[in-house]
DNA sequence: TTGTTTCGTTCACCTAAGTTAATAAAATTC
DNA sequence: GAATTTTATTAACTTAGGTGAACGAAACAA
């Protein structure tokens, strides 16, 4: 399990053995069934989460929809926005399959901070790379309509549209599940005329 | 100038006077006249900017089209996407005023780090809460119309209505701006009735 | 100053997404 | 495995944004 995730950070800097068993010590893996919910609204936390294996998913619950706005899946992490501000959750994380994640602390970064300025380091590249990528997806976004970005999830994430069920997809498109249902019509139509 | 900066900097932490002489001493500042490009698509650059005064834009050309997807204002740091990732540029950043602006290459920031650990902490929190923020933004826009979008713009930075192009600010809203006119001429009518 | 370009607004028409509701299909629960 | 809940599809209707074009105002340039 600790695999995974040494052959992830190795990416982007290779680890020694005594960092790395300061890693285990931490003792910060752990599985979260389906269905599970991470962070609540309204909730202080100051956890982070990365996956090593399934799918989270951040949503809001306006006017009584959910509005499910990131998914997360394996190598992918997330930092909320509560623990980073020390404010209440707006949303909720919650485990779309059961999943192997790993989950830190805010203190438990310091510290290992501390003992090891180059873990330092690592959060900085790659909070730095996450900020650029998650400003081109924005990008992306923005400067597409709901079709562009249902065929552009096809190209990049096909396997989301296997995982997740389809309603969650459709906010995650910024559309409604009726929409993205004709949408999807609609696109079988082309091919075939 | 530079006391905007440390102004700013100290913040998240107070800077010592060597600290302040080392940022001094690059010579980072500089005045750009507005419509300057300090970025253009297909370059590459190892450049960031932080804006101490004035405002900068990033836009993309396609089908020939301008599309704005974001400004940066007093106090707001790009790090472009090229700079990170070392891939030519998808965007250009413009100068949408005369600016006092920031601009540092990632060679000087690997040796500051180097210098002043202290730096590295700084950008990673500074990385850490930007992220954060851009998610916040990111899922904002993404539950909510353009006219929500456009009432949101109004109240959190209506500085933003004043200085910049409408053109430009319904793309950055995510709509033609035809339709920005025919929403603000729907609210003033929903208003006065 | 005049001529030119750029910008913002308005209109008519088109298209696609939202809404409400009914129904079917699939997944869960007991 | 039957009942219930959840999820997906379809349809009719409404609403709002996209498109193309025309016009006036403002900004800019010669």
């Amino acid at each position: 399990m600790e695999n995974i995730l040494f052959d992830f950070i190795s990416k982007y800097m290779p680890l020694s053995d005594e960092e790395k068993q300061v890693i285990i010590d931490l003792d910060i893996f752990s599985i979260v069934k389906k269905g599970t919910i991470l962070l609540k609204e309204g909730q202080m936390s100051n956890k982070s989460f990365f996956v090593l294996k399934g799918c989270l998913r951040i949503y809001y619950i306006i006017d009584g929809e959910e509005k499910t706005t990131a998914f997360y899946t394996e190598m992918e992490g997330i930092s909320p926005h509560c623990a980073i501000n020390k404010k209440p959750s707006d949303y909720y994380i919650s485990c779309v399959e059961d999943s192997i994640i790993v989950a830190s602390d805010t203190e438990m970064e310091t510290t290992g901070f501390e003992k090891f300025p180059r873990f330092e380091t690592l959060c900085r590249i790659m909070s730095e790379q996450l900020l650029a990528k998650s400003q081109m997806i924005f990008d992306e976004y923005k400067t597409s309509t709901p079709e562009q970005r249902y065929l552009n999830l096809l190209k990049t994430r096909p396997d989301l549209l296997q995982r997740v069920p389809q309603y969650q997809l459709a906010s995650f498109l910024g559309i409604t599940p009726q929409s993205l249902s004709r949408l999807r019509a609609r696109i079988v139509d082309k091919r075939t005329e």
